[in-house]
DNA sequence: TAGATTGTTAATCGATTAACAATC
DNA sequence: TAGATTGTTAATCGATTAACAATC
């Protein structure tokens, strides 16, 4: 596979495309085009056929694309066949719900342990996970792969756990928590879910509708 | 507040910077310039001049940016001040998450009611919010003041969900579902969490920094 | 074969960065 | 005042779109 510079924007847009493929092999249909998978997925043919041969030749002229091989493709390119070790630090709510309903090894990884600092919680395991203490998370690092660490853990502990797991080792970190990990002189890959800043977002589209709809309305009425 | 078209980009970084604002708040720094806002942002002070720019004159020549106003500037911009109503549809795993632990209140928000089918969960309520039933979603939406509606819901239910959402008069919904939603010809606003894309775009920046380190190993290694 | 559609090169568009006059 | 730093215009860079020869 072909590994040159990729932008962020075509990484982005992978797991999209990945899903539309799974949509439509669960609708039993092998084959697409760029120009109909650009209707269906709000793109132009061009930047989907740009964003593929960042990776390789996976169509045929005059056919198209076939759905499941290039499924595969992209999954591959994402990594979902490595079968990457992750390990969640933090049981409270959302990392609680990241165990119970996240499906981890859909997209090819294994949750091999979680750790907490809660008594009740250590020792016992859920869905097959075990809990460990919080004490025992460098040495887990030390002795056995990780490859992703799940940072789910109180605003307060964020960042002295990240430089706990930086100082273990730990290259990658999927950030649940409100704050700045990414140190700009640090080479950790940080993957950030801010609820906050998407809320944010949502807010000000949600504001400037409102903004347009008043001032049309004002419009109208004078 | 100028009400020009701001690109997606731009919007995206606001609540970078609030945070940013916020911490530094917090440590009792009143002023700051674009100059070192860029250092501890990773940005440069073109960009967040340029940014800024976009909404209004907020600083001072030779002065740079007084923090605690250009905060409530960036947060007026976002809409935190207009105190949008939410109701969150689906109070299972992450639903529950979101109710026990994100502060609506803290974005401006006010989580109004919640929604579900559970009949043990109706008519109770939780952090002060009501829980009621899916039936009355509906009426509920048409009499109330809903900007937002959070969705929640386990996959198979989020199309026709959203479909009696937008039906109800919903204009924005923040998608936790791992499904798009996105219709081409819709004009509903939609801010998707999609954990799966995110992991997936994690799994390959760490799927790239193992092949360079490997492809470093094999040079030295021959 | 003729029609369709790819992969890629060139053209356009938009976003970021640099430069600088204005001014606190 | 002199130094600092803004807001904005111009230059650069990168990403998206269009065009088209190659070919299934």
């Amino acid at each position: 596979m072909k590994r040159v510079k990729v932008s962020n924007n075509v990484i982005r847009r992978l797991p999209r495309y990945l899903r539309k493929l799974d949509d439509l092999m669960a609708g039993g249909i092998s084959r697409i085009s760029s120009k109909e998978l650009g209707v269906q997925l709000g793109l132009t043919p061009s930047q989907i056929r740009q964003d593929f041969s960042c990776f390789g030749e996976f169509g045929q002229q005059g056919y198209g694309y076939n759905v499941p091989a290039l499924r595969e493709q992209i999954a591959s390119i994402l990594g979902m066949d490595r079968g990457f070790r992750a390990i969640l630090i933090g049981v409270g709510n959302i990392g609680h719900a990241l165990m119970d309903n996240f499906c981890f090894s859909d997209w090819g990884f294994h949750l091999a342990a979680a750790f907490d600092i809660k008594p009740e919680l250590i020792g016992t395991s859920f869905q097959g996970v075990p809990i460990l203490s919080m004490e025992e998370l460098g040495s887990y690092i030390r002795s056995n792969p990780v490859d992703v660490a799940v940072l789910a853990v109180p605003k307060e502990a964020a960042i002295p756990v990240t430089e706990l797991l930086t100082a273990s080792g730990i290259e990658a970190i999927w950030n649940f928590t409100n704050v700045e990990l990414t140190e700009p002189n640090s080479s950790t890959i940080v993957e950030n879910i801010h609820f906050s800043d998407s809320l944010l977002s949502l807010s000000y589209y949600v504001a400037e509708r409102k903004d347009e709809t008043a001032a049309k309305a004002a419009k109208a009425d004078k």
